[in-house]
DNA sequence: TTGACAGATGAATACGTAGTCATTACGGTG
DNA sequence: CACCGTAATGACTACGTATTCATCTGTCAA
């Protein structure tokens, strides 16, 4: 020891100059020395650039660079008392969830903010996640889910951080809220189904306790009622591919099929579907389906489900600026945002 | 642009009319003078109980929960030099980084880690990335995607939080890295339609210039020359369902098809089973076929691909162990780990 | 009785940055 | 020349915590 040691990797030569130890992170403070100011003037090239003379800020910036500083988010953060991040609460499991993720990293990117995720399989889970969302100060919260219990949901109310939830009608009220129309939604492929001259439909919901899926069969129920179509109602037991593949069993063994399906959610859709054809029922030759999401899978040629495209993009940017909006009293506000059926295979009869 | 600012805080009002608890956040100095200690034993109370007589654990706990204290990850980061965060960098799309994530995501939490979430959509987003993930003295990165390049790889080489490569082969050598044994998966599934007396195959692959692409070609290429079926090669151009929808047309135009494909991941599989079935090619009927990766998708009973599952969670974990291992060489490290070949329907001729 | 010693605690400090305030220099105006 | 306003900069401090270091108490062995 007392020796620098020298491994064989290729290394910057950054480190020529002092000598340093060549594991400590370069600070504002040895950039100062480096250009021969203070380090308040470095902290002002890199954060308020403005206030620095030109000539003043072209020597830090290059003492910067040959030193390959990078200024420390953590003590920014410490100081400014503003993270620049937001944390995301959202279910492990569901491919709906998944495909929102990245949505929202890239936008908050394009902010220079940056996305710290949480996703939790049990609910108790979701507890000790909340706890490091606490922690780490993030300067916004999304919380997706619509396993999340009101318990949860009021313990976000505490001071601290400005939070939304995505998609979770049960948050009305209680939190600002980011949806699609559910209700509406669903309505809008009730009445497609109508217009079709279905007659006899059946709804296939996901987890019955769900706000979301009571409000979706509550649209389908209305539409279909005005039409004098009754609706009943049966649960998958999950919103996964296997909770629809399984309900479909159920649903070869009625004695007489209805005339079309319509499902809470794609992902049960697509189970659905390929349950039925394992029992040689067709979609849509022996029964129509529809779905609900917007899916990526959703619009695979295998399945091509008729089905409620939620703009994704469009939420996300929704919870962003209700995030960061200034206003007062965003505590009660709810966004719902309409979205738009995309018609597929799945309700076209394939005779004539 | 000069946008001074001037904001005035809507803070220091709190401590007159409202009550002291409606801002700011509280501190363990307020938890300190609450329960008659110093600051110093709250601090100790909270990060080496044992230090403390649990008597004064008591008073101080009592005291914390009674204001609501909860501790500021971020001063605690930037006292102790870690952040017990973890920064992922993972391409926006395709079904196989999505479903890594969550994995990825949970394991970390179980070991009281954050995830912090970095996803871009085209190369030039890697950079930005990459900056925010310096700055943000994350203890450690993972870096996903086989388009990340070589010069963005090297730049992690800067003295910095450790880095672990994610199934980017190409890695080998400059970064320590994890990946599913590809030539070697590639090889089974080769092995599997030889055995099935198979004699002319065609490998389809995403982007003939990923190094994950070359590498499972050469094994599905000399698998099967050591059993004298040639193997050429066609690109599909991408990772993605489209990429082998598309591709699946030049398919379909070829005056014979050959026996088997074998396709360099499920999600461009999918694609092109969709494309042949909608030319009236069947799979298996008329073409057998192989995938690569084991997602949710492919095991839907619509596709039932045989395929390649990669043990992600055995992934995970060899990632994470490589990132906070003590030892000193890591720099060229390269860990393997075998898949294992799922038979699905694809490759169970109908007939017989 | 006294010295040694462990346990428990408080005062002080450092982590790296951003902002506040004071100081300096300079150019224009009366 | 005296005066003032502005631009530029440095010294200093706060952000909230973890960790020395020193102090103090009580216990046990010599």
């Amino acid at each position: 020891m007392g020796d620098a040691q020298k491994n064989g990797k290729p290394m910057n030569a950054s480190e020529k100059g002092v000598g340093r130890s060549s594991r400590r992170r370069v600070t504002s403070k040895d950039v100062a020395s480096e250009a021969g100011v203070s380090q308040a003037t470095v902290a002002r090239v890199f954060s308020s650039p403005h206030l620095a003379a030109p000539q003043t800020r072209a020597r830090v910036e290059a003492a910067a660079t040959r030193l390959g500083y990078v200024p420390n988010a953590i003590a920014r953060s410490l100081k400014s008392q503003t993270t620049d991040i937001v944390a995301a609460v959202v279910p492990a499991q569901g491919e709906y969830w998944q495909s929102t993720l990245t949505s929202f990293s890239r936008r908050l990117a394009a902010q220079g903010r940056q996305m710290l995720l949480f996703s939790f399989a049990e609910a108790a889970d979701v507890d000790s996640a909340l706890t490091a969302v606490e922690q780490y100060r993030v300067d916004g919260v999304v919380l997706a889910s619509s396993t999340i219990s009101q318990q949860q949901l009021i313990r976000m109310l505490r001071p601290g951080p400005p939070v939304v939830a995505f998609n979770q009608p049960a948050a009305r009220g209680v939190l600002p809220q980011v949806s699609v129309d559910n209700e509406a939604g669903m309505s809008d492929l009730a009445e497609h189904l109508a217009g079709l001259g279905v007659s006899t439909v059946l709804y296939v919901g996901g987890v019955a306790s769900a706000s979301t899926d009571q409000i979706r069969y509550r649209g389908a129920a209305r539409a279909l009622g005005g039409h004098g179509i009754a609706c009943p109602y049966l649960e998958a037991g999950a919103f996964t591919y296997d909770a629809g593949y399984k309900i479909s069993a159920q649903l070869a063994d009625m004695h007489e099929l209805p005339e079309a399906l319509m499902v809470g959610s794609d992902e049960v859709a697509c189970g659905v579907i390929d349950g039925l054809r394992t029992a040689d029922i067709d979609v849509p030759g022996d029964v129509l389906l529809t779905g609900f999401d917007g899916l990526p899978q959703s619009a695979w040629a295998g399945y091509d489900l008729t089905t409620l495209v939620q703009p994704i993009d469009v939420l996300v940017d929704e919870v962003i600026e209700l995030l960061f909006r200034q206003d007062t009293q965003t505590s009660a506000m709810s966004v719902v945002v309409p979205g738009s059926v995309r018609v597929g295979r799945t309700t076209r009869r394939s005779d004539g």
